[in-house]
RNA sequence: GGGUCUUUAGCUCAGUUGGUUAGAGCGCGCGCUUGAUAAGCGCGAGGUCCGGUGUUCAAGUCACCGAAGACCCA
């Protein structure tokens, strides 16, 4: 045995150092993504990427699969982080399709008008909103529309997503108010469209109706509370306790007294139990459980008189109203209960939610006598104090009704005090005069002053009201049905999806599609002012011709045209002829209708003004493939798309529907500004770059909430890392292949290297079917386990030995970058969809040889030549049957088997400091007949494998492996063991130099 | 308060029709290597399967009750 130095070997080593083939590649460790990935974007812009991907696929007459993009709310030029993942999961989707052969465009969307914008851009106005026209304050709103729109597109484009960003579609292009104006038209001529009432917020000091998102609560809330007596005037027949309600009256208690005037029913529980009590002097009836409180508060003694019975038997009841000469009936129902007041539910419909429902259910008059300015109207009725002292006491606490009734004494008669309620103003005045009216008539029966939570408006700060409006609503009723059996048709992914806007169309009731805002496409309706209804209110004329005309001033000069034309401008001629208007004051006659449309009218009809309008970009048209959204679309864009399709068209917009869960923080918390637990996309970029985020896009199932927190980072990162260094092993190991030239057929190629391929086209069917199925997570762990486990502690580190040391053009080394060259060939392309950077980085870095042989292959589409020639215009890897083994991948789970085991023997050897790497070891394996023999169909290959350096197969009846330190002399060119080398160098390697000189 | 869901290792995910000691990758710890080197390899330690009760020979899995959280309503 020879004995060497140290520094002998090292000598040594250095004079076979050249004849070593190691890896060669520029390809950088780092990604460096947040500087890099924008250098990408600019590629693909000079390349015309996007375009250039549709045309080519056009020419390979590929069908198209259409994502229609949902469009993001334009209230700020920041995105949040649910608004990055819901890009990246349609930019996901259509970077696979494409891959997959199809024709997908995609045409980004942008929702700009409504609420929040409006109500942003008013702030900002020094003198408010009135001192602005309203065609002023609508350009501001276009403005600040734009200018975040330019905003976030240049933070979706920063995530690496692909599309049409030069011709995106937004709301507020007049071309898209046309069309959405003659799909409202549609839905009018059909007989959808209709005028009714409704209750809503309303706030007098701003004189308009409130959004829910617009009301705030105070807390500190004071309110008058009343208990007010109704004489009954009508007993129902058989009633039990006739005699005892005889002369009784029904209590009803209130925190709003100005509501009285518009009470037109008293409302009972038909389940509740019910009692008569008398003080001597009164008889009352009120719920059981609530009359010990009752008396609490009006400090009165009222005791049973007979014994309970449920409302129901009170059906036929009719009480007077306590002021007026009408009527108020008793009615029922469900919100009625006994955690306070009487049991028995003033009722006013045009002044309450519940009210006004159960109003309608029971036929009552709808009676809102209060204006804008929260001022009673005519329809408030008079009262005539009988003792107008009781009315003095009112006003020497409130100051302005002692002004107000000052005023108009001048005008009443003298004698009795008749007080008219119109012109009072129902929370400055009307609850002190109700009160004293009530007081006066004998009605009130306690008073007390209640300090509670009360809606309140957002800006103006004065207490809501509540006003029966009207409002224009879309009658869901008559095409609910169908719009049902629509659901049906559709696939839900998830499919919980199905059932949650099942339930929410199947008991939806009309959709109020009209805002008292600015900033909308107004509802095209005029007002005939000679033309009056019932309650005095002109009659509104929405009809073909004039919506056509209209939608054709729309799409030539914008929606803002409906305010600043002049009437006469506005009209067809026909419409003039129509309603006999010749030689009227157009302008005096008509009045144009000011509401606005619900925003969700906007969106809901982008598969007319967008899909179908630019039917031919899309190359498809109704119904398109796919919506992606958050889940809280079941009650927005799904629902809003589905009805107003469904109305016009007869069928859903969509063919499937994918949902995601919203984004929580690590807790499973929601995010807020408060908790300082948001994680801003922005933020994420600059520290990681895109690729990062979209990775984590592909990593979480998304139908469920989604956690993010700092923390996923590092790992995310160093899943990224491990892809880009197992690639840039392929590039470097590749570096002197050309696949025309040394690959080695399969036939050819050893056994692992095989197992290999086999394992590539088993990962590729996983992967599609991942895809497919749009579990992209499966994706993430599938390719993530391929690249750590088959390939960087397997393969890659057994094939080192072959690739660097057995001779550049050896067999061997050949059969492993043939391997090696499919393996990348599909990697690259497999990380397209979710990693675009990095996969045309490594594309780019590939060997030119490597690139040459893709192009004109089916690596790309059909077409794409040298200049066109980017990762983003290749097609998905097929599955190449030739190379699945089913036999020989079985065997080698076997062999890999006893390599496990084989590794834990020499672990031990290690940790006893006996050896360091493993080709210091030798190995003897000692198995059964059926093993041993299998391990000899591969002994060619097995000390590579279990990267050793002496292995002895021997026979035995029970497997058993054991590992010693092989006393040899290391090769100093390989690395191996051998009982004696020559000139430092072992056999194998001497014929390697000697190939390696010959050939060159 | 109602509807639709979620909860398995530090993280991201598997866990078949209920059936041995609940799996994977990453991370972590210890070691090796220095020819993928701001890399690579080996081994190892991590779990009250959200909690409770029940059904069963047997429950992460089925039923009921509850907790925490998410979205949409009221």
């Amino acid at each position: 045995m020879t004995k060497t130095t140290e520094k002998d070997n090292t000598d040594l080593e250095n004079r076979y150092k050249d004849t070593i083939d190691l890896p060669e590649t520029s390809f950088p460790m780092r990604g460096n993504g947040p500087v890099r990935e924008p250098e990408f974007h600019e590629i693909w812009k000079q390349k015309n990427t996007y375009q250039r991907g549709l045309e080519l696929r056009e020419a390979e007459g590929a069908a198209s699969f259409v994502l229609h993009d949902g469009p993001p709310y334009l209230s700020s030029e920041k995105i949040h982080i649910g608004t990055a993942l819901n890009k990246i999961l349609k930019d996901i989707v259509i970077k696979y399709k494409s891959q997959r052969g199809f024709r997908a465009p995609y045409i980004p969307g942008y929702d700009s008008h409504g609420l929040p914008i409006e109500n942003a851009v008013v702030k900002d106005i020094k003198g408010g909103r009135k001192s602005v026209s309203v065609a002023e304050l609508r350009d501001k709103c276009k403005d600040f529309a734009l200018k975040n729109l330019k905003g976030q597109e240049a933070k979706f484009k920063r995530l690496g997503v692909l599309g049409d960003w030069d011709n995106p579609y937004i709301t507020l292009d007049p071309k898209f108010e046309a069309e959405q104006i003659k799909l409202f038209g549609e839905m009018a001529d059909k007989g959808y469209i209709y005028r009714g009432l409704k209750t809503v917020y309303w706030s007098y000091g701003a004189e308009t109706a409130l959004a829910d998102a617009e009301v705030e609560y105070n807390e500190n809330h004071v309110s008058s509370a009343i208990y007010v007596a109704f004489p009954i005037t009508t007993i129902p027949s058989g009633f039990a306790h006739a005699k005892e309600l005889e002369g009784a009256q029904v209590v009803i208690w209130t925190t709003t007294p100005w509501t009285i005037p518009g009470n037109m029913a008293i409302c009972l529980n038909e389940s509740i139990e019910y009692i008569i009590a008398s003080d001597n002097s009164n008889k009352i009836l009120v719920a059981k459980d609530l009359l010990e409180q009752v008396n609490n508060e009006t400090e009165k003694e009222f005791k049973a008189i007979t014994e309970a019975f449920t409302g129901k038997e009170l059906n036929g009841l009719i009480c007077k109203h306590p002021l007026f000469d009408r009527p108020s009936p008793i009615i029922f129902g469900e919100h009625v209960t006994v955690d306070a007041g009487t049991g028995c539910v003033h009722t006013a419909p045009g002044h309450g939610q519940e009210d006004f429902a159960v109003g309608k259910q029971f036929e009552l008059e709808i009676l809102c006598p209060v204006d804008g300015r929260g001022v009673y109207t005519s329809e408030a009725l008079s009262y005539s104090f009988k003792d107008p002292s009781i009315l003095e006491n009112f006003t020497a606490k409130n100051s302005s009704l002692k002004a107000k009734l000052e005023n108009r004494a001048n005008d009443a008669a003298a004698g009795a005090l008749q007080v008219d309620l119109e012109g009072f103003h129902v929370i400055k005045q009307g609850n002190d005069l109700l009160i004293s009216m009530l007081e006066d008539s004998g009605a009130l029966l306690g008073l007390k002053k209640i300090t509670h939570s009360y809606p309140y408006c957002w800006r103006s700060k004065t207490p809501l009201l509540y006003r029966a409006t009207e409002q224009w609503f879309a009658s869901v009723d008559d095409f609910r049905e169908l719009a049902l059996s629509e659901i049906d048709k559709v696939k839900w992914i998830p499919e919980r999806g199905r059932n949650r806007i099942y339930t929410m169309v199947k008991d939806r009731g009309d959709w109020c599609i009209s805002r008292q805002r600015t900033w909308g496409v107004p509802i095209p309706a005029i007002y005939d002012m000679e033309d009056m209804n019932e309650q005095g209110n002109p009659n509104a004329i929405l009809e073909p011709e004039l919506i056509e005309h209209v939608a054709k001033i729309f799409a030539a000069e914008g929606s803002t045209a409906w305010y600043t034309k002049d009437i006469k401008d506005l009209l067809p001629a026909s419409f003039i002829e129509k309603h006999n208007a010749q030689g009227s004051d157009l302008n005096t006659r008509f009045r144009i209708e000011t509401d606005t449309m619900d925003v969700w009218f906007d969106s809901g009809s982008t598969h007319r003004t967008v899909v179908a309008a630019r039917a031919k970009e899309f190359g498809a048209s109704l119904p398109v493939d796919l919506y992606l959204e958050g889940s809280d679309q079941h009650r927005g864009w799904f629902q809003s798309s589905l009805l107003t399709s469904v109305a016009t068209n007869g069928f859903a917009p969509y063919k499937s529907v994918l949902t995601h869960g919203f984004v929580v923080d690590q807790h499973g918390h929601k995010m807020s500004k408060s908790q300082g637990n948001v994680v801003d996309p922005e933020e994420v970029i600059k520290q990681y770059g895109a690729d990062i985020l979209r990775l984590w896009v592909a990593s979480v199932d998304y139908s469920v909430e989604i956690k993010i927190g700092s923390n996923v980072f590092k790992q995310l990162s160093d899943i990224y890392r491990n892809f880009r260094n197992s690639s840039r092993y392929m590039l470097g190991n590749l570096h002197d292949f050309d696949p025309s030239k040394d690959a080695v057929a399969y036939d050819q190629l050893w056994s692992l290297d095989k197992l290999v391929l086999h394992r590539l086209q088993s990962l590729t069917e996983k992967l599609t079917e991942a895809f497919d199925n749009y579990q992209f997570f499966k994706y993430y762990q599938l390719i993530q386990n391929f690249c750590s486990v088959d390939l960087s502690a397997f393969y890659f580190d057994i094939i080192k030995d072959r690739l660097y040391t057995h001779g550049t053009n050896s067999s061997s080394r050949r059969s492993a970058q043939t391997v090696i060259y499919q393996l990348l060939s599909a990697i690259n392309r497999f990380l397209v969809p979710v990693l675009p950077h990095l996969a045309e980085d490594i594309y780019s870095h590939s060997p030119e040889q490597i690139k040459a042989s893709y192009l004109g292959t089916e690596f790309f589409v059909k077409g794409a030549s040298e200049k066109d020639a980017s990762i983003l215009l290749s097609n998905w890897p097929a599955v190449n049957q030739e190379y699945l083994d089913n036999e020989l991948a079985t065997n080698w789970d076997k062999i890999l088997e006893i390599r496990e085991l084989a590794n834990k023997e020499i672990e031990n050897l290690r940790a006893e400091k006996i050896v360091g790497k493993s080709l210091e070891a030798s190995l003897k394996i000692e198995a059964p007949k059926d093993k041993l023999n299998l391990l000899k169909s591969v002994e060619t290959e097995l000390k590579s494998v279990l990267i050793i350096s002496e292995l002895e197969l021997t026979e035995a009846p029970e497997l058993k492996i054991s590992a010693s330190k092989f006393e040899g002399v290391k090769c100093v060119r390989c690395w191996k063991y051998f009982k004696e080398v020559k000139e430092g160098i072992c056999e194998v390697c001497e014929s390697a130099i000697h190939n390696v000189s010959s050939s060159s």
